[in-house]
DNA sequence: GGTGAAAAACATAGGGT
DNA sequence: ACCCTATGTTTTTCACC
């Protein structure tokens, strides 16, 4: 859990990951050497992982984006499914879920004969059959979710 | 559609958001100035949306994560979900998909009685049934997808 | 933890090819 | 489109509180 200066500075590279340290100093109402300091101990932590530029999939060239849920065809098979699809370059996202698919993954691609070809790709390198979702628009996606108050647990 | 530069660049500021201009200038083969002028007009079209910092959300205090899925009970109802749900901040990203239900939201949350009483605003704010997933592991998230070669669309 | 100051590195704008 | 140069800003380190 984050101290109340620190989840402020953590807001803040996430709204805007490339905050001059100045501006970060400015805002938090530090030095800007204590804000440097802070932030590489969020980052030596782990808290902060790094950073990315946010990018636009349809103006990369992929428009469409899916859900593809696993169900292993043999249950009893050892569990590399990640490594197996950590390979294909169009899974975006993968989780392991409870319930009665086994894994999540998320996808974008080019067109629905990509989509085609990624799905066979992961039935054979994966071993498992596949329920696909596909996205029709999108909201909102990533933002930052705030931090619980300590009231609801 | 990206050109050749714009698309190097766009990988390494996906990997390191904040990489500075003179960095990216050596591993383009550019001019400082040439590179932030790309960068400059990859963010006015919107290839480039803005930088946030990766961060843990377990860290965060937010080591829940799941998947609701969104099934609205009147059928005929308005479709003004996704403004309805903005509201919850648990809510990091809301899909709009085909499929027999209507909508995927990803959330995290700091525990299993924050997700009853999350699932049961969006039950009552956004008039559906709801169907959850829960996370167990993320082996992978957010990678960065390549954009696709001519050959695979 | 925090500050402030100095050196090095960087961002940014302008003019030139 | 790109490069180079000049200027102001930012990052980074360090000695000190």
């Amino acid at each position: 859990m984050l101290e109340d200066v620190d989840a402020r500075i953590v807001a803040e590279l996430a709204a805007d990951g490339r905050c001059s340290y100045t501006d970060l100093a400015e805002r938090v109402g530090l030095s800007v050497s204590a804000v440097h300091q802070r932030v590489r101990r969020l980052e030596e932590r782990g808290a902060i992982r790094g950073y990315a530029a946010r990018l636009d999939a349809e103006q990369l060239g992929l428009p469409l984006t899916a859900f593809i849920s696993l169900t292993p065809i043999d249950p009893a098979a050892p569990d590399d499914y990640p490594q197996r699809l950590a390979g294909l370059g169009a899974i975006e996202s993968c989780y392991s879920v409870a319930g009665t698919e086994s894994y999540i993954v998320k996808v974008r691609v080019a067109s629905p004969g990509a989509l085609e070809t990624l799905l066979s790709q992961i039935r054979t390198r994966a071993a498992v059959s596949t329920r696909t979702t596909v996205v029709l628009s999108t909201p909102f996606e990533d933002r930052q979710v705030v931090p619980p108050k300590e009231t609801d647990r």
